[in-house]
RNA sequence: GCCUUCGUAGCUCAGCGGCAGAGCAUUCCCUUGGUAAGGGAAAGGUCACGAGUUCAAUUCUCGUCGAAGGCUCCA
């Protein structure tokens, strides 16, 4: 199903569209429109998005949702003026700042140009300068300007933002960073017929519907509680049964591949976080230490992750070159302390599951291990139906501190991924700060309902941690070397996974997947044991490794009401069951996609279901 | 954590300075049926929690907790 997204099919690129165009203006009139508003408003930026624009302005009160109203009013009255909109070049910055500073339009000056000023002071010198120049002449023949610093490109006249919205209000740090100063952003969202604008909004409406959240609920899934705790989801028999099926399904596909299972506990000394330098990283996203009776004999955190415990699982005894490479499994649960802002249902929670696994491997095994590994996420991805993926290499930020770790090792992982890549000829974008602090990894991106990015499966080569713990293999030398690590998840969690295939399908999950595959319904009481009789024969099935998921709906409701409720459960398969078919032999069967399919034998429904 | 918004029955929501409402779900009764809601009745609430203003607060104000959208972060 298609993430929510109103950008022009054609190949064009968003960049360069009409609607680009549009939205910058918008933003831009917006502005304008602030600025007339509320006197000592300082503008900063306010670039297009995928799906609108936003503009980020300090206000001299904060602002109000209720005031979005007022300043879209005044945006419709400034668009009907039909004033003139031009990407006009500036030649220097000297000349810029001028503008910046002689603004015409009221309120805008020295007070209220911090930011623009900042903007135009990083501006490279020689890189070209535009400004937004909008202008009109009023009826005394007067003309009036008004100037943004901006990139451009812009529509011609403020006539053509007509169709428009403002969305929702927000705090935005100055330029990404919490240091600064939060700023007020002002999301929006404009179109170039009223009828694509209605149907943005209306796609936005349907794409709440099959949030993950309602539909955990809905179908049973998993819940949260305000006295279990934020981010902590209780699983219900349906979603719980979802995430055996998948694991069973990984499980498989690992012995395939020579993986082994490991189980680790749930809490840990700190000594061990403190040698994989986990703790200086993340020691504010730990739920609270946990000490021993007698004070400060030793402290215990609660398990953030399974990296450490597979390497001393690893370390435990000397390895051969010939044990190479070990892959060592585990649907490790983990719990961090994410900030409250950041939660978000099961796809950000506090608790969770990564399917996790860790390989040891030699140098000259990593490039094929890593292709396996990338290999078995994408057959992961692709047998849970999600194709729309992108992948992303994230590397080290240069600028950045928070990394362990020699330049050499780091250039090896990357170098390592990247040939990879190649070797696989997939499409990959590299984005630097993106790497764990440990080392450079393969992610792939996948959009919820509402087309936010989540990053799902993740591959990992590191050579810091296999140093800072000294891991060690002997080989054919005799001589100790050094092992390297990948870190994996296909999935990412099942948490997440489940989360996003929720919305993917709208809870309607594929047969090999679905929680409840088929429901048989007896039409009257009389039939009721026949019924349970079908759903214990078909629960003797084996289907895809695990026998058939079959319930029986024996409530003293309607046939009608029966069916309603179990298409809304999106139920794959109903069953019928009736006088006429148990004199003939055969069963009522009804698909969730196609409806009614008539009667059929039971043997013949069989088939049909391979 | 920060900005904005929201919290009324299990769910979806209406209401509002003066006795707490509807639909669905639940329970019971009637109905025993053939492909998307059969009929009736009952039960269900400290209007998230705590303070304040008021003769009177579910309603107004403040605080706490929880949730949503965004920012930051994400081993």
């Amino acid at each position: 199903m298609a993430a929510v997204s109103s950008q022009p099919k054609q190949q064009e690129r968003y960049e360069d569209s009409y609607l680009y165009k549009l939205r910058h203006s918008a933003a831009h009139l917006m502005a304008q429109a602030v600025q007339e508003l509320y006197l000592g408003a300082k503008l900063s930026i306010g670039p297009p998005i995928e799906n609108g624009f936003y503009y980020d302005i300090e206000f001299p009160e904060p602002l109000k949702e209720d005031d979005l109203e007022k300043i879209e009013k005044r945006m419709k009255e400034l668009a009907k003026l039909d004033q003139r909109i031009q990407c006009i070049p500036i030649a220097s910055k000297g000349e810029a700042r001028k503008l910046i500073l002689d603004q015409e339009i009221p309120g805008m000056g020295e007070a209220v140009a911090e930011y623009k000023l900042q903007l135009l002071d990083a501006i490279k010198d020689g890189d070209q300068i535009t400004f937004y120049d909008q202008q009109r002449t009023d009826r005394e023949g007067k003309l009036h300007r008004f100037f943004d610093l901006c990139r451009g490109p812009h529509v011609d006249s403020t006539k053509e933002v007509k169709n428009f919205k403002l969305m929702s209000l927000a705090g935005a740090y100055w330029r990404g960073d919490v240091k600064n100063k939060q700023l007020t952003r002002i999301y929006g969202t404009a179109f170039e017929t009223k009828e694509d604008l209605e149907l943005h909004l209306h796609n936005l409406d349907e794409a709440k519907k099959r949030d993950h959240r309602i539909l955990g609920r809905e179908l049973g899934l998993f819940m949260f509680s305000p006295r279990v705790g934020t981010g902590l989801a209780l699983w219900l028999p349906k979603g719980a049964t979802l995430r055996h099926v998948m694991q069973d399904f990984l499980q498989k596909e690992q012995v395939r591949r020579g993986y082994e299972p490991v189980i680790t506990p749930q809490i840990a000394s700190i000594k061990l976080y403190e040698k994989s330098g986990h703790i200086i990283t993340f020691k504010d996203k730990l739920f609270p230490f946990m000490h021993d009776e007698d004070g400060d004999k030793d402290t215990y955190i609660l398990k953030p992750m399974n990296c450490p415990f597979h390497i001393e699982i690893y370390q435990s005894q000397m390895r051969s070159y010939r044990d190479l490479p070990v892959r060592y499994a585990e649907f490790g649960t983990v719990h961090r302390y994410e900030q409250s802002g950041e939660v978000t249902g099961i796809l950000r929670a506090r608790g969770f599951t990564q399917d996790d696994a860790h390989l040891f491997v030699t140098p000259d095994q990593l490039q094929e291990e890593f292709i396996g590994v990338v290999e078995l996420t994408k057959l992961v991805l692709d047998k849970l139906g999600l194709s729309d993926y992108r992948v992303r290499v994230g590397t080290k930020d240069p600028n950045s501190d928070k990394y362990i770790g020699h330049d050499d090792n780091w250039e090896a992982a990357t170098n390592a991924i990247i040939a990879a890549c190649e070797k696989m000829g997939m499409e990959y974008v590299i984005s630097p700060g993106d790497a764990a602090f440990y080392g450079p990894k393969l992610d792939l991106i996948i959009k919820d309902a509402l087309g936010r990015e989540w990053q799902m499966g993740t591959v990992q080569v590191d050579y810091n941690l296999p140093e800072r713990f000294e891991l060690e293999y002997t080989g054919e030398d005799g001589k100790p070397h050094r092992p390297i690590m990948i870190h994996r998840a296909p999935f990412g969690s099942m948490e997440r996974m489940i989360g996003l295939l929720t919305e993917q399908y709208a809870g309607a999950f594929p047969f090999w997947l679905a929680p409840v595959q088929i429901t048989v319904l007896p039409i009257a009481d009389r039939h009721n044991d026949a019924a349970q009789e079908m759903a214990n024969k078909l629960r003797e099935v084996i289907y895809d490794t695990r026998n058939l998921r079959v319930s029986v709906d024996d409530r003293r409701e309607t046939l009608g009401k029966k069916i309603r409720d179990n298409q809304m459960h999106k139920v794959p398969y109903m069953l019928i069951l009736g006088d006429k078919d148990i004199e003939a032999g055969t069963v009522g069967i009804r698909s969730r996609e196609k409806g009614d399919l008539g009667a059929m034998s039971y043997e013949d429904f069989l088939v049909s279901l391979e």
